[in-house]
DNA sequence: TTGAACATTGACCAATTGGTCAATTATATT
DNA sequence: AATATAATTGACCAATTGGTCAATGTTCAA
């Protein structure tokens, strides 16, 4: 008896209330950080939004840093893990095809996420700098080689793979970054819950046509 | 004598010291908005950033929000310019060249001012809202109306106009919005003051390949 | 050189900020 | 039922916030 773990009502070491509230509290930071960034942020408000006492939220998260830096670590998972899953063996347009489906997908899932990294970035990146030209550099020169590779065996134009993934990274997030204003000037009323069908295809289309080989005479134009 | 507009030493109705303090108040303003959004900037480090005391800038800017504002109009003329100049008479590839071109140049040359829009929008666009629902989008709508009778002529692939609107968009200001970024996947150091050449051709080469016709029979892959 | 408009600032203010703490209440294990 | 631990909060604090104002210094046309 009394085995190594989870007693009854404790999960991950961590108290009923205690994951109920940790997670009212990201959510609320979430939304309140992506509007209006770490400094632009009040603990008052984020904990008011979270419908609780501002100590009460300081009793889960020890200052506004510590949340920040708990927010940017849960956001930094749904971002970066469609990167991880390009698989060099399978052949580039539907690995390509897959990760901007993943992406759009995680614009429109996880908007806040996208907005917190980007301002984040905005503000030069004093969390997350260490981690950008580590671990990240690292991930994406290894799949600038699968695409490099890819290149080399002619099944995939000759582009450059950096600025191809820079490329995607960009347009996909626009959709949440940048969702007001694709509601405002795409006209879909803000009514009719923000579709955003027809993205992945359209999205898909140009860069692939953009990046997938002719053959040997090119016919451009 | 005494000719109705400016006297010696006014200029557009400004003193010489009126236009100059105006002028360093905007540079800084832009600097901190760009990284701290609205909320985050606070007018202290403006006036400090601006040497000069808070006071005085309050003298210039009768608020914080006047001065945001400012910074706001300033910031979308250069974001708005290279639009309007897409002519449909020229053919398309040139005229959405020239585009990208432009849209690039001046992610170089005013990057806050690309950061700032982007922090307008990251909060839902509470200044320029009805600006995006009115005039942009009509110019949104005109141009399209432009890509459309391209792809009609069969002058350009059949892709959702908006959607490559978009997609310039999120490219060109992705390198100035997420500099740090892509400084650091790059991996061009700091030290030889972020290059931005290159860029240019090889968004131009994905971009244009992806929306170019083929001949009848596409040959793709 | 003078005087009126322009420019500048230290001192100050009320409100808000991030954060602490002691006291209280709820929960769960025995 | 008892008790130890977890959860919650009102009251409070020093620092910072956006903004005012009266007093002072500077500029420039006459």
């Amino acid at each position: 008896m009394a085995t190594a773990g989870q007693q009854r009502d404790r999960t991950n070491g961590k108290t009923r209330i205690q994951a109920l509230n940790e997670g009212r509290i990201m959510t609320a930071a979430e939304a309140v950080f992506a509007a209006h960034g770490f400094r632009g942020a009040t603990v008052d408000e984020i904990a008011r939004c979270a419908k609780m006492s501002k100590p009460n939220l300081l009793y889960y998260f020890k200052n506004k840093e510590a949340l920040y830096r708990a927010v940017l670590e849960h956001t930094l998972d749904i971002w970066l893990e469609p990167l991880k899953e390009i698989d060099a063996e399978r052949d580039p347009e539907s690995e390509i095809r897959r990760y901007i489906s993943r992406k759009i997908e995680a614009s429109r899932k996880h908007p806040n996420a996208s907005r917190i990294f980007a301002s984040e970035m905005l503000r030069g990146a004093p969390i997350l700098g260490d981690y950008l030209r580590g671990p990240l550099k690292s991930l994406v020169a290894s799949k600038c080689a699968v695409i490099e590779r890819w290149i080399a065996d002619n099944k995939l134009a000759p582009i450059d793979p950096i600025h191809l993934i820079f490329m995607i990274w960009a347009t996909t997030q626009h959709y949440a970054d940048f969702a007001v204003q694709v509601k405002a000037v795409w006209g879909k009323g803000a009514l009719r819950g923000m579709e955003f069908d027809g993205i992945e295809e359209a999205v898909s289309a140009i860069i692939l046509r953009g990046i997938m080989p002719r053959e040997a005479h090119t016919t451009l134009r």
